[in-house]
DNA sequence: TGTACATCAGTGAACGCGCGTTCACTGATGTAC
DNA sequence: TGTACATCAGTGAACGCGCGTTCACTGATGTAC
């Protein structure tokens, strides 16, 4: 309500869209409601054209934040381990039972690619630099030689997300367990 | 505007249910609406009704449909393949740019997985019986082994789902040409 | 065979509802003097 | 330091619209006699 205090008010966007990228990732682009979000940050309708231009301006924004918080995933194995181990590292991250289950704040390349794909261009591409800045991380965790590892990183990448896909569109928890093994132990062959 | 005329009314039945199909793949379930399927199935709204208990029923039943007419893509591939040479035929069909360009009558399992994570358990046991039925197909062309080949059926699906998903999310289409690529590489090793 | 009637698949207007967006407003805070 | 004013982030009611669903109807066809 203060005037010329531009950090508050980019800490009230901040929340907006720390809100909005956990309903996105949950319950998808259209089931996501401009209301719903500003409730969940606390807030009336109103103020929502106050920081961004439309629904679509707020998911570019979300995906855009929710992407690069995918990426601190990483973060969550050894530095040190390259080539296969590396690789075993991740899939257990990435392939847990939590990450499974927590789709609100997992990885947004996973919870949100079916609503990418239906998005216009400008959206994809924020969707396509998250995967790069992805596979260059990959890249230099599998090898020297740049196109083979290049090519590693995105079949290990796909890999990672049609299990983690698989496992969540699945209603038997014991064959989701199942998927997410197979590809677990794939990972350490 | 017969009566009794049973054969009829279930081909009205199939050609909403052939449109509908096809419309939820290609802009997802919240985004197809029942007069947009009733006017592509060249009917009005009203008539709905007669046919389906509600959207959500709609939904369940296309996709029953659609999943059962995926797995009809592995016919297009030689009978006698087995193994290696067998997955190296698959990922060529299914990873082509055809099917990536081709949503509205490609995997259903791919089109859909997102919606279908969203939705309750009844539509996740039909996606998970398609599942269960490519599998089946999947181990019998991977070995005698059960277990094992059971265990590569997943990995491998999952690394064609991920790839085809990849693929279609990104905007630029060399990126998506080189996801492609990777993952049939990866098949032929 | 011909006629009167019953059926019910399909029509199209209408319904209530929740959506994305707009807008007149409020009131806390920064600025000017 | 104290007071009057301007600003603008946030409020909450309202808007038009398209959705899923309902419903009174129509008219072609099967059945009864």
């Amino acid at each position: 309500m203060a005037r010329y205090d531009a950090t508050q008010k980019e800490d009230t966007r901040r929340k907006i869209l720390r809100a909005a990228s956990r309903e996105f990732r949950e319950k998808g682009v259209r089931a996501t409601t401009v209301p719903g979000v500003m409730e969940s940050a606390g807030m009336t309708v109103g103020g929502f054209y106050k920081h961004f231009d439309s629904k679509e301006d707020l998911f570019r924004q979300a995906l855009t934040e929710a992407v690069s918080g995918t990426s601190r995933l990483m973060q969550m194995v050894p530095e040190d381990l390259t080539g296969d181990a590396w690789k075993r590292a991740i899939a257990d991250v990435y392939l847990s039972e939590m990450h499974r289950d927590n789709v609100k704040t997992g990885c947004a390349l996973a919870a949100l690619s079916g609503d990418v794909t239906r998005s216009d261009r400008e959206t994809r591409e924020v969707y396509e630099a998250g995967l790069e800045q992805m596979i260059d991380q990959f890249r230099t965790k599998l090898g020297v030689d740049h196109e083979t590892a290049r090519a590693e990183a995105w079949q290990f990448l796909a890999q990672l997300l049609g299990t983690l896909i698989l496992s969540r569109a699945v209603a038997s928890p014991s064959t989701s367990r199942e998927i997410l093994e197979a590809s677990r132990d794939a990972a350490a062959d």
